[in-house]
DNA sequence: TAATCTTTGATTGTATCCAATAGAATAAAT
DNA sequence: ATTTATTCTATTGGATACAATCAAAGATTA
């Protein structure tokens, strides 16, 4: 849908990257002028990657106020995550039916990848992780589905980014395994079964935290010492 | 999402319309030029408006060749209704497990009005049943949801502008009727079933046509005659 | 005549420019 | 001292301008 011939694809691409991977925080201003100039391109071209970033909701642009990466509400993040689990629990349902020969050859050979990172690149294990279920989509053949997930999958990294504590981000590869095993028993209940308890465990991570909400609200955290100094 | 105060936002909006609507056949371009024009803005925010109806799948835009209202193929076509298929039983599934009081006020509203335009004004009539869909999606309280079906239901008056009969892009009001029904009883069941019986019978008006694929494709209808001029 | 090359006109891609706005810093007033 | 006005600066919104590209028409060749 996006052709990566155009200047912007560089910059869409890149901030995209930067903000699935957390080295673009949530709330993080992201001035036309400044990214411009590392790209050294126009802030006409950088303002065309934020609009497309802005549409799939991983960038906020408000009007007269620029350009920041997205700060998802403990509602939203509840709100994406239940969407994750209706469209992951598709891809389970569709891959099933299919002939599951070829599907379960593809996932067991990026399994194969995803073990080989493991402990040794953190950054490129979060990310293998997460393409994990990307490819699980496009292994399904529908473009549209696949493409649902992948908008999904990133902005579930932005929740990780606001909500979780650090090491809660990677999903469980013997979970991954488990949900190989049911496609490939071409069992449809078990396969939506693991998937769904798979994403819950991730979730809860995420969102049940004792910081929780708290984390980056200065208030409630102040309120907590006001009854110390008393 | 998308801020209305930018000066773009009219052309976006307009467009959008437009495609849903089938006054912008499947195919047609869509120079910067005229359309800034028209609406007597520059190209730049033209341009921004294009930018985001591709990323919704509504427009085209290749590099260097400008901008069209998008073609589904047949194979699309079939993609965006069974995404929808899902996305709507998502719908029911979660309407039925709410308060349905205030739900089925509200649809009974939307009904009313449905009523009183149809065999009145087809435009309206037509651009009332789909907001059906979208308000039942809004009534879930849950805004990635709503969106993806309003992206999605956009998609399929798309489908049906390339390859439905002109009459059959009218979805029945009885069926509509029916749905809120289930909903009111709270069975999601029967519901999701009413849904997909409703769904699948605009996908089948707009896909199972004598025309089918050849309707816009000339080598097809040409093959036709060749063996008459023998 | 058919095929290939060349030119031309129209349209897009992108940089630059200016006006408008927001937010910060300073000044004035209560 | 705290609030309210008033600059001032940084940044965005959007129009314009120019270079790059494409598609079609015309010219050239076989």
């Amino acid at each position: 849908m996006y052709k990566s011939s155009s200047r912007s694809f560089p910059v869409y691409d890149s901030l995209r990257q930067a903000i699935i991977e957390q080295a673009l925080k949530p709330g993080v201003k992201l001035p036309e002028d400044s990214i411009g100039e590392t790209f050294s391109v126009s802030r006409t071209t950088v303002r065309n990657a934020l609009v497309r970033l802005d549409a799939e909701g991983l960038v906020d642009l408000q009007p007269n106020r620029g350009a920041s990466v997205a700060v998802p509400t403990i509602e939203e993040a509840h709100d994406i995550f239940e969407m994750r689990q209706c469209l992951e629990r598709e891809v389970m349902q569709r891959l099933c039916k299919m002939d599951v020969k070829p599907v379960v050859k593809a996932l067991k050979m990026h399994l194969a990848e995803e073990r080989k990172y493991l402990d040794v690149d953190t950054t490129r294990s979060i990310r293998l992780a997460g393409e994990f279920h990307i490819l699980l989509a496009e292994l399904t053949g529908s473009k549209i589905l696949a493409n649902y997930v992948n908008e999904i999958v990133s902005r579930c990294s932005l929740v990780l980014a606001r909500f979780a504590q650090a090491h809660s981000a990677k999903c469980g590869l013997d979970e991954h395994t488990d949900i190989i095993a049911a496609i490939e028993a071409g069992d449809p209940e078990q396969a939506i079964a693991r998937m769904h308890h798979h994403l819950h465990g991730v979730q809860d991570r995420a969102l049940l935290n004792p910081d929780d909400e708290e984390k980056n609200n200065v208030s409630e955290i102040l309120s907590r010492y006001i009854s110390q100094n008393n």
